[in-house]
DNA sequence: ACCTGAACACCGTTCAAGT
DNA sequence: ACCTGAACACCGTTCAAGT
């Protein structure tokens, strides 16, 4: 093959397929890591997959970490808005059910969403949806901050919390952007920080990791007593 | 510098350094984690800390996932082994609290233990103890199973269970090598293996995910409740 | 101005050549 | 027989050369 004839193939290929955009980019890459697993999906074997040179890809995303972030939303989007109903149990359950429910489809995902050092939009809108379900239930900013700490905390030993919380920054320094728009968009989100720290307003301030640690064993120790008292037996 | 210079260079450096063992190898592989996080630790990286050629780690550890293995085994071991006490909750709660201020000294060591394949001795260890410590105090073998189940879930939908069980396996037909052993090493983990299926004794047989998963829910979400009920306020 | 092939600085692991 | 340097088949990402 002379040269000419290279460039040709290489612009007919170009042309027959359909252009390159972050969507495109993020479907094949949660389809690769369906199919390969998360350990081989490589920017390089994504981009042979879209039959595309590598660089292409940095045309979409910045780099691997955007990439996987990318892949978090698009998951984490798939899960069920909250239904309606007046047991605010019965609407968690089927939510979280329900996220139980993608994360079974992508089991890559619970591992990669774990390892974003920042939530990604779609977690933030899921956290915030969630903790709405609770507020609108009648429990209190309060108590909901540590329901949600609970429900993500792992008790077994093995287990951070869901996001790792920023150190104590100085008082009067914000740690990055104050991002105004951030407590419009993400009310519950907003208030679940706000109930974290006396009287200052800044959002994602520290929360005391300790004690919700100790919430989440204490309430499951609880549960566990009383099952036992009761002589509990599941139907087996 | 000559070729003979080089040589004797390189016989007087291995001289020196005391020889490498699997112990050393896992100590400098832990501490390389605690210092530049996990991401850095490599095992050429390791090699050089330990001033040795890359392929010399290869005599003490397979490869770098059974590196991973001797690291997880290294750190659960440190937690303190189960205190003695008439209250169970006493003594779980203090096993586990013990076993979170580890991890936040290896805060790479849960990504990396949940990252295990299979579990590793030390973790098999802990978790029979710590299921000891449940049946010791009185909970039916059926209950601790389900007890454990929710101890290691984490339920805000980014949750997969703590080692994903294996397939269900054609019955009489042994997946793996049976071990013989297990049972008499590991008592407690395999009563609660045996409890997870109608008289069948094959231990690591199946488990019904979404059985556990459902019970540590609502397990968590009556207990929600149960604090709204009450007007429960943190000692804020 | 735009695109991209080659290059860079890494990996984990194999293997054959040298002592 | 033993050890290990070089090599292999990969990475993510940079960058300059080419069109």
């Amino acid at each position: 093959m002379t040269r000419q004839e290279a460039t040709q193939r290489t612009a007919q290929r170009a042309a027959q397929r359909t252009p390159l955009n972050r969507e495109r980019v993020l479907r094949a890459a949660v389809a690769l890591a369906d199919t390969t697993g998360i350990d081989a999906l490589s920017m390089r074997r994504l981009a042979q997959e879209l039959d595309v040179v590598p660089m292409a890809l940095y045309k979409h995303v910045a780099n691997k970490e955007e990439l996987l972030d990318g892949m978090t939303d698009a998951v984490v989007g798939e899960i069920d808005p909250p239904g309606p109903g007046p047991d605010w149990r019965h609407v968690v359950r089927a939510r979280i059910l329900s996220a139980r429910r993608v994360l079974l489809r992508h089991p890559w995902a619970a591992r990669v969403i774990e390892s974003r050092t920042g939530p990604t939009p779609a977690v933030l809108e899921y956290l915030d949806s969630t903790a709405g379900i609770f507020r609108e239930g009648g429990l209190s900013a309060d108590l909901t901050h540590h329901v949600m700490h609970a429900m993500g905390s792992r008790l077994l030993g093995f287990s951070q919390e869901l996001f790792a919380t920023p150190g104590p920054s100085e008082p009067g320094e914000a740690s990055g952007p104050p991002d105004p728009g951030l407590a419009e968009r993400y009310p519950y989100v907003a208030e679940l920080a706000a109930a974290s720290h006396d009287g200052d307003s800044a959002v994602g301030g520290g929360c005391d990791d300790q004690f919700e640690f100790e919430f989440a064993l204490d309430l499951l120790l609880d549960g566990f007593e009383r099952l036992r008292e009761r002589g509990w037996t599941s139907a087996r």
